[in-house]
DNA sequence: GGACGGTGAAACTTCAGGTTGCCTC
DNA sequence: GAAGTTTCACCGTCC
């Protein structure tokens, strides 16, 4: 109720507000409240870009189109790029109001509006809901006021109850800002620097590595440089161990002058994980996977868990409790073709385990193609984190390609190459001939398919006019072109065909 | 007497985001 | 911790 008061208050001014919320369903809830309450806002075109902003609109879609048509708008990581940018642009010629946001407004993009509205100020935690940082208030806060249009801009907290009220008052107005603290420390980044350090010759030895550190923030900070370089040493143990690098030089101490002066060298595949920019304790564990599955027969779901089970895929997709037996039951089936270890039932990486496979499950229907719809209610997986977790894999599978090449696997290359064609498309194996046409994606590939044109020599045979009839006048020129078959000149009636499937009609 | 349906209380679930990785000419 | 969802006991009605 308070909400709408201020909204309609801030509407009554001519002046524009985000409101900030804590989960993307209280966005979505927020924005669909406040657009149940406008009136005399109709913005039809733009309602309809949002909603066909995929080759299939999904509940999320229709959710946003709902409200944007009464110009406002939710915002999350759920939504796909051309919708956020969508949301984004209209809100700055003005026609969006108010955007209803997760703090991935507040983090990216600078939007600034006349109001910043935060209407949670508590998000679940590990210890259940726990008070956002006042850092993180202040970036919220901050997106009041937009110089170019007022002099000033209002941050409005609203507060649950009179106690909270004063609470917010002590933590965030009179509040300091959290110190800062260097992420460098964290195991996966400390790894992927050292080596990369290594492997750029701009350290050789282990020395100059802690030389480098020293001169870092994060040594600055902790003082400690005792802990740090035992963290150094530590990694340049693994690296070593997984032969990324190797020590040369004075291996027994003949004096105490020599420690810290053997030189390291990057081996081949070292030099090509750094160059990959991945963590080296993935890549160790890729290569491991890569050299199990040598020497065994693999499926799809062999490197898709691989790459699930990796630190970069994280967060994964959460299993719920009632899906825990279906993931049981495909764990069960694809157990002989598992190629990232299976913890036991009783460590608590069990949990993570599970939920890659689950993750996994997402990847298989993906390229099974099935549509965002699909996947959303499936998987609990919006459109906007799914092109995400695509990008990751897509990313993961070129470095196992890239890896196996180093290993000289040379059968794995294939099936990952073609694995890769297919996350990137969401396709099946069998139209990957049409994907190389420029224009045709998995829907258009499908259509082609679906009418008995499968391959390249199948386009070329094709009548001009059922290419017409299928992919419409613009495509079909443009995909017989790549035949070199030049229709652009010839003047052709779109004359759709009895019985067959249109693009249209999909 | 039993099938069915409606109701509400209790129990159970779920919960933000993301940078740049690479290259195929 | 709070909002949303599912489960379940309980009751009344109808056949």
């Amino acid at each position: 109720m308070t909400l709408i008061k201020l909204i309609s208050d801030t509407l009554a001014m001519g002046k524009q507000a985000l409101v900030f919320v804590n989960t993307k369903r209280g966005a979505e809830k927020a924005a669909e409240e406040l657009a149940h309450s406008i009136r005399n806002v109709q913005l039809t075109e733009l309602s309809a870009e949002i909603l066909h902003a995929l080759s299939k609109p999904t509940k999320q879609c229709e959710r946003l189109a709902r409200t944007i048509e009464k110009g406002i708008a939710f915002h999350h990581a759920g939504l796909v790029q051309k919708q956020r940018e969508l949301i984004e642009d209209n809100f700055r010629t003005g026609d969006i109001k108010i955007i209803c946001a997760t703090p991935t407004l507040a983090m990216g993009v600078d939007l600034p509006a006349f109001r910043s509205i935060l209407k949670d100020l508590k998000r679940y935690g590990h210890r259940g809901l726990e008070y956002i940082p006042v850092l993180e208030y202040m970036q919220m806060a901050g997106r009041a006021g937009r110089p170019k249009f007022d002099s000033y801009g209002e941050a409005i907290c609203i507060a649950t109850s009179e106690a909270q009220k004063d609470e917010l008052i002590e933590r965030y107005l009179k509040g300091d800002p959290e110190d800062i603290f260097s992420k460098l420390a964290v195991e996966p980044v400390l790894r992927m620097y050292v080596l990369s350090l290594l492997a750029a010759g701009f350290v050789r030895t282990k020395k100059q590595l802690f030389d480098f550190f020293s001169k870092t923030f994060f040594a600055h900070q902790f003082e400690d440089l005792g802990k740090i370089n035992a963290l150094i040493e530590k990694i340049l143990q693994l690296l070593e161990e997984w032969e990324f690098i190797t020590s040369s030089g004075s291996q027994d101490f003949t004096s105490a002058l020599d420690l810290g002066n053997e030189h390291y060298k990057t081996s081949l595949m070292g030099k090509r994980v750094a160059e990959l920019y991945i963590d080296p304790l993935t890549a160790h564990e890729f290569v491991l996977c890569l050299q199990k599955a040598a020497s065994m027969k693999t499926t799809d779901f062999s490197f898709l868990q691989m790459v699930s089970s990796s630190l970069e895929m994280r967060p994964q997709l959460k299993m719920r409790v009632k899906e825990s037996e279906e993931i049981q039951q495909e764990l069960m089936k694809n157990e002989e073709f598992l190629l990232a270890g299976e913890p036991s039932l009783y460590d608590y990486e069990y949990d993570s385990f599970l939920d890659s496979i689950k993750t996994t499950l997402f990847f298989s229907e993906w390229i099974d193609e099935k549509d965002e719809e699909y996947l959303l209610e499936r998987f609990n997986i919006r459109p906007g984190e799914i092109r995400v977790k695509l990008d990751i894999a897509d990313w993961l599978l070129y470095t196992s390609e890239e890896l196996v090449k180093i290993l000289n696997f040379k059968p794995l290359i294939k099936d990952l190459s073609k694995l890769r064609i297919r996350i990137q498309n969401g396709v099946k194996e069998e139209l990957i001939p049409l994907l190389k046409f420029e224009q045709v994606g998995r829907v258009r590939a499908r259509i082609l398919f679906r009418n008995g044109i499968k391959d390249v020599a199948d386009v070329k045979k094709a009548d001009f006019s059922t290419m017409v009839s299928l992919l419409g006048k613009n495509v079909a020129i443009i995909v017989k072109k790549q035949v070199g078959q030049d229709f652009a000149k010839i003047e052709v009636k779109e004359n759709k065909r009895k019985g067959q499937i249109s693009l249209r009609d999909y």
